[in-house]
DNA sequence: TCCGACACTCTCCTTTTGGTGCGTATGGCA
DNA sequence: TGCCATACGCACCAAAAGGAGAGTGTCGGA
């Protein structure tokens, strides 16, 4: 079944659905928001918009449930995307502090949106996901 | 080093992070933006939302680079959480329809502004990409 | 004296994600 | 007669995500 994906693939490259964009940015957008849309991402964008300079173990409790793996790797992509900056005190017990910078305050500010909804209507789709449990898998 | 996630589950529990909302709330909030924190889900929103009403294969050629399988699987969960409606006419050829709900629109609107960041800051983000790279990676 | 704390890194392991390709039902078209 | 198209489900497989736990280096406190 590759004729759906050569279809997809020319159709893409002709950029029918992007008329407005550019197929190179539009790629580049997309990748942005592949890296960005991030569950551990999202929550360590909260934890420090919400209390300002954390230091590791710091996020790690404010974000809640993250293995130290995934703090690390999530805090270094972001530091990477130029999200937060990340200050190291050459102190004998080491010493991190991470902060928001413009771009990453920006960014929690575009995600705001998202946790509003989820919020707003976390019940709604509880109720959806209840119904269609019913409607196809206990029934 | 158990004893950081010990520290940050009992935290979690006495909640010291998040005294507005009731961590039920926040659980729920949670695992509704882990699934919809979603790089497909986000694409066909997306979609759905630009297009209307689109079939199965439409979803494909819109989304881009996407399989059968992740697109049934994402749109069966945009289905399920009650953010698009399927509908399914018995014809011989299969033909099914997708249309985001309210709910569905709702969020799309909220991802609008997450869309715009990175559609404003890619640039910057490619930016902070490569002088880390130069920082930290090559050089 | 010896453990704990910090901010990691590294290894091992399991789970999830995602891709490819095959099967399917059948009316319409060649 | 026979192949194509639609919207999948299923089986198999590779790769990546992610968790658990151990190691590190030094210093201050018990």
């Amino acid at each position: 079944m590759q004729a759906i994906r050569t279809a997809m693939a020319a159709m893409h490259q002709r950029s029918e659905a992007i008329p407005p964009v550019s197929p190179a940015v539009e790629s580049l957008v997309r990748q942005v928001i592949a890296q960005v849309a991030d569950k551990w991402t999202m929550l360590v964008l909260e934890a420090l918009e919400e209390h300002g300079t954390l230091r590791f173990t710091e996020v790690g409790r404010m974000v809640g449930g993250i293995s130290q793996k995934m703090l690390t790797k999530t805090l270094r992509e972001m530091e990477r995307d130029g999200l937060v900056v990340r200050t190291v005190h050459p102190v004998i017990p080491p010493h991190v502090d991470y902060t928001l910078t413009e771009l990453g305050r920006e960014l929690s500010a575009a995600f705001c949106g998202v946790w509003t909804w989820a919020e707003t209507y976390y019940a709604e789709v509880s109720a959806a996901r209840k119904a269609f449990r019913e409607r196809e898998g206990g029934a």
